[in-house]
DNA sequence: GCCAATCGATCAACTAGTAGAATGGCTCAT
DNA sequence: ATGAGCCATTCTACTAGTTGATCGATTGGC
């Protein structure tokens, strides 16, 4: 299941990522990576013989990482679902504010889905999936805890989360405002609490 | 400040917009607009010169398009404040099931903003103003009748609720499920009532 | 006879992807 | 240890197709 890498494809697939957080599926060419890190055009294609497998491998380590991460969230703040919640948002708010990244690639690809590879698309769908679930699990967890009083069940808060958050990346970069993140999502956050 | 376009303008503003819900600035080309429409592709150039006329002009449209509607819902629905809000995810509700427009174009070009040109950058940011400004009126009207009990104030309620409903078009297209944006939207101005 | 609209032909630049040849580190039998 | 062979990595050069855009000619209505 693990997606074994050498360096230098890990060092594609970052600079991919960074590309394709900012332009989206079409908006970047094996020219541009090439030229961000430094390599022939035709040594990518050793590394990943199409595009398509270069996209899904960079949201197959998105997810992974993302899974991951949530996890370790859980452990560290296992009994305060509050603090689970506003970990998961101010991760993303630190990457909007210092620009590591201003997007999540997989909110990118959503919107292009209807003309990405199908994998891809898969994978993009995946993603959402283990979202949902977590941001349920947590809200539903909050909630027998008394932390949270949501108006809907949890599934429902869960899905409403994570469009607002995903939303809130779209607000920020219309506006041309990154502090507008952060402004949106604590107010949805601060929404829940009991 | 109205722009006026030929029947055939229009006709190729209108397919190039839905062009663009589906795959975003650099998800399609003239020759795709060409064989949707039946013209030569430099028949299109002779009607917008450039890519970026095009596209400016199609945001522009659905800008105005937006506004003028907004402002009949006012009209129409002026006391009723949740009924105006219902009447605005409404619309994109029917838009999204019917499929005439998965997407708003503008949270697409959103999310490719940091790639496209600039003054079409530009009239994206002014109808997310426009979009907030409206919501946030609305909002203040129902708090004023106490039909809504806002958490935060009217102008980051609107934000929250506008980057709602956009995420939401993301996660129905990510999940593959049109549904989706209904029970969340419905779920977010539920939030606000009293 | 003017002028908007359309066309086919063509352009240079770019696209993802391929072919074939170097490079150099690794193993392994001698 | 040494040389032979293997294999991953990289390169230059190239392909065929697409991109947005231009040119000059043709059409047809006013």
């Amino acid at each position: 299941m693990t997606v074994e890498l050498s360096p230098r494809a890990t060092e594609l697939a970052e600079h991919a990522r960074q590309l394709l957080a900012a332009g989206g599926y079409n908006g970047f060419s094996y020219a541009d990576l090439s030229e961000k890190v430094g390599i022939g055009k035709a040594s990518i294609h050793h590394h990943f013989p199409s595009k398509a497998d270069l996209v899904l491998t960079v949201v197959q380590r998105h997810r992974q990482q993302s899974v991951e991460g949530l996890a370790a969230m859980q452990q560290h703040l296992g009994d305060d679902p509050q603090a689970q919640l506003s970990a998961y948002v101010d991760y993303w708010a630190r990457c909007i504010r210092d620009g590591s990244s201003t997007m999540c690639i997989c909110a990118m690809l959503a919107a292009e889905a209807p003309m990405i590879p199908p994998e891809i698309a898969a994978e993009v769908r995946g993603y959402f999936q283990d979202l949902t679930q977590w941001l349920a699990a947590v809200i539903s967890q909050g909630q027998a805890k008394a932390q949270f009083k949501p108006e809907a069940n949890a599934p429902v808060e869960a899905l409403a989360l994570m469009s607002t958050v995903h939303g809130a990346m779209l607000t920020a970069r219309a506006l041309g405002d990154p502090d507008a993140f952060q402004t949106i999502v604590r107010a949805a956050i601060h929404r829940l609490a009991a």
